[in-house]
DNA sequence: GCGCTTTATGGCACTCACTGCCATAAAAGT
DNA sequence: ACTTTTATGGCAGTGAGTGCCATAAAGCGC
């Protein structure tokens, strides 16, 4: 079976899992309840998913993934905040309206479920790697540079907190105009902090 | 029952289950064997710890709360730099040599268990709350402030890799030397980033 | 088309983390 | 001393997750 197929398999399960998270919480829902909303049997889905909260995965990384393309892309030439103007919107167009909604469903999840929120930190954690590697390459450093790393770190909150903003505001569906706002309170912060960031590492 | 003798309590099957994890792992280590070596019952033990990884948690919190009350007693007039370099040693000196190898065990462990991964990530957390708590005192802005929540994000980075630097380099055993220049490397780094950020939120 | 190997799936039994329930022991209050 | 509360232990049960095997299905040489 090809990877791609595997991967939209979990992506599947993972919608499935978590309507049903959101439903009735994760303690009440059982890994025989996913599978079967999936249409797989139970054995196989804890193939798929190591553990239950996983699930929430392959929904997060898709955005998470999508943020570190744009990244990526951003050419050493731009400031961030225009690079992010011009490139961030295609993401959000790129995955579709549902899975925008999951997502912010499961950030919303993440207060009051300890598991879901031990999953997302630990996805967190490893977005910050990804982060840190961009920045690195950026700076002309090694990933491991303590300059880095901090720089890594404070992105990585600002993008926390522009996504609790978003979620919770969000309740109610999301909009064009939330999602530019968000997108705009995102780029400026993240242009300051790296600027501020980058002298203090560079004097 | 007291709070304090819980407390006590907790803390002593913490150090049994923390050797444990690092003899044998995690997944090899059941909560029976945990409740056997700190002579209770298993029932109670589930009783103190809602999850097997949980089992770390005071002793970390015990180093973490040390670092908070150090950070609180931090006076508006000095500069932080000065103030770790006072402040900070009697933080490590007031636990004993034991449980400050345990807690750099239990970080050089989370690479490589993912469940103390996650639970380490969770309490971690909490940290930076507490810490945003701190600066948003110091700032006099609520601590839900965007600034406030960047800093302390960048305070914990900080914090996270000066912790993975002395754990890794006291695996053959803690040193005061080692201690020292832990100190120092946080103390100039911490002080570097709240200056550069403090700045971009006054700007 | 047909065998053969590989791989994905399902079923079953099992371990173990964790919980609810009750009975008892210890502590605390009067 | 008596009662009430609270901490503990035992026991049975649920559910997450795993190992094992049997089968189905996909890929491949012919």
């Amino acid at each position: 079976m090809s990877d791609e197929q595997r991967q939209r398999q979990r992506l599947d399960i993972s919608r499935h899992a978590v309507r049903l998270f959101a439903e009735q919480g994760v303690a009440a829902t059982s890994g025989e309840q996913i599978a079967q909303a999936a249409g797989v049997s139970e054995r196989t889905f804890w193939r798929y998913f190591p553990h239950k909260e996983s699930c929430v995965e392959p929904l997060l990384t898709k955005m998470v993934d999508a943020f570190c393309v744009v990244l990526r892309a951003w050419p050493p030439e731009l400031e961030l905040i225009d690079h992010l103007r011009e490139a961030y919107t295609p993401v959000l167009d790129s995955a579709s309206d549902e899975d925008v909604e999951a997502v912010l469903e499961v950030v919303r999840l993440t207060h009051g479920e300890p598991a879901l929120r031990a999953a997302y930190l630990m996805l967190r954690e490893r977005a910050e790697d990804a982060l840190a590697d961009v920045l690195a390459k950026r700076l002309d450093l090694p990933p491991t540079a303590i300059e880095v790393k901090v720089q890594a770190a404070a992105m990585s909150a600002v993008l926390k907190v522009a996504t609790d903003d978003v979620a919770q505001a969000s309740v109610e569906g999301v909009t064009q105009a939330g999602l530019d706002g968000h997108r705009e309170q995102l780029a400026t912060t993240l242009s300051l902090v790296l600027r501020c960031l980058s002298q203090a590492a560079a004097g």
